[in-house]
DNA sequence: TGGTACATGTAACATGTTACATGATTAG
DNA sequence: CTAATCATGTAACATGTTACATGTACCA
């Protein structure tokens, strides 16, 4: 029933439900572990969308166990809904980097406010590399005993491709944005 | 008044209306070229966010011209609230890749199926990549010039930076997932 | 004179965010 | 005993998407 389509946020909780019933708060951890880097979920959406999917016979809700911990398990019609989600094209890539907007209206900040920014994300983003490569490695051993399978590795590898090119544009900016030599246009007096 | 802070997408088109009074209809064509590799926009939120800024007083509108084209223009309070918004650090970036998604459960599809998708989504990224680099070639020239800010050059780059890294990731996909030489877990058989 | 691109707007809905309320369990 | 963490949930709101309605101006 309720042929709508499933949004990916709900779709991607099927699809860890596949490997056994768990409940909201492990849903989210394991989200946050296996797709953070390309999928951000809030709390707040895991438990709207698994009462949106109990409701619709996707899930069905066990006895809860210690904690109140209410332990989701798959029915046929959410493999069913989760198969079908699966296979339709993807659509588009989305990228929101407020960085990168703040930048383009750069000629109306202080050149040194803009340059204490980029430095902060320059940090979090050599962070971020850290974190994923280290990811990466105990992924790799996990994968050469055969534990594994490649799709993880994939998107994993996805991560940190990005955080490299990110991390070479932060160092191929131009000296006047990177570390706010010159004074910029409005707010720190006018060029000519 | 309301000194509720503004949101990002507010916040861009009172960027673009620095230069000028300008529609609603110029707006979302400015914000498509300026930032649209980092920052969608559709066009039912630009009339929504116009009215609500005009409201708030950080805009007003002109009399209608031709085509009924009602341009607006910034207000004081729409240029301090601006720069308000400026002067705030940028949240952290968010990317919803929806390939990476279906990838990532990729045990659960076709390898034939997944391997289309990865190859239709390589080719439109192979095109994206030349819009930006035919960009930064007429942004190069008016640069040169000393027509135009180091800002939007940067933020171009950013965009090629990007693309080129998404396109080597798909170059160096396993030849399973590339090209679905293999029969995947669920969808396609088993294996052990 | 008819099609295409321009132009504005609304309605309904889906999705995402923030803040809060509540309480259980565990570790120190 | 008490603070931190685990765990669930709701409410209110902000933001984004899709679909539609309406009409104008330009060009072939």
């Amino acid at each position: 029933m309720t042929q709508r389509t499933l949004n990916a946020t709900a779709a991607s909780l099927l699809g860890f439900l596949h490997s056994g019933p768990s409940s909201g708060w492990d849903l989210l951890i394991t989200a946050r572990r296996r797709i953070g880097p390309f999928w951000s979920i809030t709390q707040s959406q895991v438990y709207r969308e698994l009462a949106a999917m109990e409701r619709a016979g996707l899930i069905t809700a066990h006895q809860s166990g210690p904690r109140d911990r209410r332990p989701y398990e798959l029915t046929g019609a959410g493999r069913a809904a989760f198969a079908r989600w699966l296979a339709r094209e993807p659509s588009p890539e989305q990228i929101r980097f407020p960085l990168l907007l703040t930048m383009s209206f750069g000629a109306h900040l202080s050149s040194e406010t803009l340059a204490e920014f980029v430095e902060s994300h320059r940090r979090t983003h050599v962070e971020r590399l850290a974190e994923y490569e280290s990811a990466r490695e105990a992924l790799n051993e996990v994968m050469q005993a055969g534990m594994a399978d490649a799709y993880g590795f994939a998107t994993l590898d996805f991560g940190i491709r990005y955080e490299r090119a990110v991390l070479e544009w932060f160092e191929h900016l131009p000296a006047r944005i990177r570390e706010g030599r010159e004074p910029a246009d409005d707010a720190a007096g006018t060029r000519g």
